[in-house]
RNA sequence: CGGGGUGUAGCUCAGGUGGCAGAGCGUCGGCUUUGGGAGCCGAAGGUCGUGGGUUCAAGUCCCACCACCCCGACCA
């Protein structure tokens, strides 16, 4: 391909709406293009990288024995009330109606159109297990898209859906794709951590997820170097710990005027956080209050709270709520004066801590050595807090460690939850009706590609891995007016093509350093620059990941990277 | 959905107190240059996000709306 030609233009200076480097770095290449909020166009360098991508996992899919298929984007209503999803997928399900009034929804997954397509089709245990996949753009009416293509509206994913006649066949579906999973990742070079994970919206009884470490990453992860645990943090459990050996003080009502948040207080009362009893008050259902008790030093993780509390509808209460029932303001509420019907729950970080400071529900005082037993009585104790690093790993209870990192895969073994529904039915060799045992996962591609560019980049630009770079070499002729030069440049350019190199010639009539700057930015693997050292018969070769460069003689260089870029591959 | 911010040329941005719409980069024409985003000369390019209001006069003040970005809760 000669550049001069190619759809291909780069931005000098660092586009105003991106901040996460991948989604700078994209738009910056040339690489994609945004037409509004979580939707992107992905021009020619961009739609080579994804091919790419979409071959490795095509490759590793169909070599675990999955078989490749395309469902619809457009998916009637029917199916997903079938389920029962058409209403609890709620506002980020994109949905229309056609000419005659009838509904659909642009898929944003297709659990309800497999297992539809699979009953009308499968009927006997002779024909399981089986696993179908798809590579397709979905729909998610996200609230918040954000990060170019780390979190879009419009996305491509690999979908793939096991189905299997009994638990233990499941399970092998299951063992299956996990290391499918591992071999694509691996092929990607991506550095994925597998982590256990909360089934969520999809349903289910088991759900890991892969995870690439990454500082835009919007998932948090726990993981033990010691015995190899890792989850996702929001389903990380978090024990009582041993209550602590200290003589109780006497309890004293203090004067604490504006002292509002834990810092203040802390500070003011030269207490740790951690003696601190902090209250936070939710509004389950719009109306029920519901009063949650931590330590002070600990932050609540809404996702463990939504567990316990069995509904996602909760909020925190309004500045009014809190007045009306506690009668105080934020920063003075407690466990004293409460009134009747304020349900009350305990994180496990509050058992055991001596001399506490706590609120009383009256502006401007705290208690300070409040102690359990002797001043209050405890409630129901439950698990709601946040994982921070350190925390007991819950298999070997070392230390563990907390990192941010990105979701690119998941993979839920969905037992019976939509084959039953929608009599999704075989017949066992025994003659009896069974639903099929159902499994799915899904890998985000266009994720994927913004998460290789996370982990591999530097203050210039990209730096591709070769096996998913847009074009392996980049040849750069420095002087386009020089006969001698482009002579060489075009010579080289013909014998890459002949030798199966994915070449990009930099044939345009720009400076030299302009060239250079786009090389790196654009982040080919190779690169042949082509100038003054011709004279003595010499092109330089250099390698973008290590930034080694190498002076070699014309007719060699060719070879060279042909070698270099089947290394890379292996 | 709650909180914060930004909308002016293709891009990045400047335009106290209302008074002729600007710069750099890019683009087009010409000359010169070619190992790290070159230089000179000339030119084109704007419903100042949209609608309304105040005013002799609005990019600027007021109101409403829209879009985009960032922080929080959901997802690949």
């Amino acid at each position: 391909m000669r550049w001069s030609r190619y759809f291909l233009y780069t931005l000098k200076e660092d586009p105003a709406e991106a901040e996460a480097p991948s989604h700078k770095l994209l738009l910056k290449a040339g690489f994609i293009k945004q037409v509004s909020a979580g939707i992107y166009e992905i021009l020619p360098a961009g739609w080579r990288v994804i091919r790419k991508i979409e071959s490795i996992v095509r490759k590793e899919m169909d070599r675990s024995g999955a078989q490749e298929l395309l469902l619809t984007v457009l998916n009637p209503a029917e199916l997903w009330k079938e389920t029962g999803r058409w209403e609890s997928y709620g506002n980020e399900l994109f949905r229309l109606k056609d000419r005659n009034g009838r509904e659909y929804c642009l898929g944003p997954t297709h659990e309800e159109e497999i297992t539809d397509l699979v009953r009308k089709v499968v009927h006997s245990y002779r024909q399981l297990p089986l696993i179908l996949y798809q590579i397709q753009v979905k729909f998610r009416d996200e609230k918040r898209p954000r990060f170019g293509l780390i979190r879009g509206r419009e996305f491509i994913m690999k979908d793939a859906y096991s189905f299997d006649a009994d638990d233990f066949s499941a399970m092998m579906s299951y063992e299956n794709m996990k290391f499918a999973y591992d071999r694509i990742f691996k092929k990607l070079r991506l550095n994925v951590i597998m982590a256990q994970a909360s089934v969520g919206q999809i349903g289910g009884t088991q759900s890991h997820e892969f995870i690439a470490f990454t500082d835009y990453g919007e998932a948090k992860v726990g993981y033990c170097k010691n015995c190899g645990y890792a989850a996702n943090a929001e389903i990380i459990p978090l024990q009582k710990p041993q209550p602590q050996e200290e003589e109780e003080k006497p309890i004293e009502k203090i004067h604490t005027p504006n002292v509002r948040t834990i810092e203040e207080l802390a500070k003011f009362l030269s207490v740790p956080p951690s003696k601190i009893l902090k209250a936070v008050l939710y509004m389950v259902n719009d109306r029920e209050p519901v009063l949650v008790l931590i330590r002070g030093d600990r932050d609540i993780d809404e996702n463990k709270l939504e567990a316990v509390l069995g509904t996602e509808d909760f909020r925190l209460a309004g500045d009014e709520e809190v007045k009306d029932l506690l009668g105080t303001e934020k920063g003075f509420i407690g466990i004293f004066n409460l009134p009747e019907g304020v349900k009350v729950l305990w994180d496990n970080s509050v058992y055991g801590v001596k001399n506490m400071v706590v609120a009383l529900n009256e502006p401007d005082y705290h208690y300070i050595n409040a102690n359990p037993g002797r001043d209050f009585e405890y409630g129901e104790f439950v698990d709601v807090a946040e994982i921070i690093e350190g925390d007991p790993c819950p298999q070997c209870s070392s230390p563990l460690k907390v990192k941010r990192g990105l979701e690119l895969g998941h993979i839920f073994l969905l037992g019976t939850r939509y084959s039953e529904p929608m009599k999704a039915y075989f017949t066992d060799q025994e003659g009896k009706e069974r639903p099929i045992i159902m499994g799915c996962y899904g890998i985000g591609i266009s994720r994927v590609m913004a998460a290789i560019v996370e982990q591999y980049h530097d203050e210039r630009g990209i730096k591709w891995p070769t096996p998913v770079a847009p074009f392996e070499l980049d040849i750069l002729c420095l002087n386009m007016s020089d006969p001698q030069l482009t002579q060489v440049a075009e010579k080289l350019y013909m014998e890459a093509e002949e030798k199966g190199i994915e070449v990009i010639y930099d044939d345009r009539e720009e400076s030299a350093g302009f060239k250079f700057a786009d090389a790196d930015l654009v982040g080919f693997p190779y690169r042949i620059v082509v100038g003054k050292k011709v004279k003595e018969g010499k092109v330089e070769l250099q390698k973008r990941s290590t930034g080694e460069r190498w002076d070699v003689p014309m007719e060699e260089a060719i070879d060279r990277v042909k070698e270099m870029i089947a290394e890379d591959k292996k």
